[in-house]
DNA sequence: ATGTCACAGCCACTGTGA
């Protein structure tokens, strides 16, 4: 069983290189992020013809957050983060696939910092943290994917120094990652390659991707029982150099059935 | 500070978020 995170920066903007890449690798469950598309404009059909059923939580213009599932429909499970109701962002939405409970989420950015974006990063990280704890109380097969917007290390950016004081990177966001990580999630790409450079993200500036000026910022969290049938994880850099790319590449594993 | 994208509002380009 292969699940694959994707930032796809645009999912009508760049829905043939999504489809082309669907074809390619040709995961069994998919969760986007970065949409940029209100609901009615989700391309549903162009996804079912390519073999996958979908729910997905758009807003208009920015965020946007999809569960695709090879085959099937994805059994919608939550759609927003629980522990603030005056939160508009469409950033998390969780279904049940092929007997594993896939929470599929887009972090806040949180630039500029310090400030009220970051603020609000903060407090959504604190947030992520209180459900993913209920979630592993639980003591079923889960998997937190998506774009978490931070660089757990330094070995997870090109340049640390330059990053120190960017909302990716800050100690209070490296701090709030690894308190989620140690309730007992496996990061699945560090827990295989654990000295490994490895980069999900380039900018689109200065020509970061020729250079392998990149981040690790989207991952894969996984539950004890699905940890225990990890078989690999990797990043599709492929995507990442193909023409109208999005700055992020997908990132899957691939789990024993 | 900069660099490059996508999208909104609105028809030419600026503003915004990343």
């Amino acid at each position: 069983m292969r699940i694959a995170t994707f930032n796809v920066n645009g999912i009508n903007g760049r829905l043939p290189l999504l489809l082309h890449w669907l074809a390619s690798a040709e995961p069994d469950v998919v969760c986007l992020q970065e949409l940029k598309s209100p609901d009615d404009r989700f391309p549903a059909a162009a996804l079912r013809d390519a073999g996958y059923g979908a729910i997905w939580h758009g807003q208009k213009a920015w965020n946007g957050v999809a569960i695709l599932a090879r085959g099937s429909d994805p059994v919608e499970t939550r759609r927003g983060l629980p522990g603030d109701p005056n939160d508009s962002h469409s950033r998390y939405i969780e279904a049940a696939v092929a007997g594993v409970l896939v929470g599929c989420l887009y972090l806040p950015n949180g630039n500029p910092a310090p400030g009220a974006k970051f603020d609000y990063k903060l407090r959504w990280f604190d947030r992520l943290a209180d459900y993913a704890a209920t979630l592993l109380d639980l003591e079923i097969p889960v998997v937190l994917a998506g774009d978490l917007n931070v660089m757990p290390t330094d070995l997870d950016v090109y340049a640390p120094a330059r990053w120190r004081d960017d909302a990716l990177f800050r100690p209070e966001v490296r701090a709030a990652y690894r308190r989620l990580v140690d309730q007992g999630w496996t990061d699945a790409l560090r827990t295989l390659h654990p000295d490994e450079r490895i980069y999900t993200f380039w900018k689109y500036f200065r020509n970061a991707f020729a250079r392998d000026a990149g981040l690790r910022i989207d991952h894969l969290l996984l539950s004890p029982s699905v940890a225990d049938r990890l078989v690999s994880a990797s990043v599709d850099r492929r995507a990442r150099g193909w023409e109208k790319a999005s700055d992020h590449a997908p990132v899957w594993i691939d789990l024993a059935d």
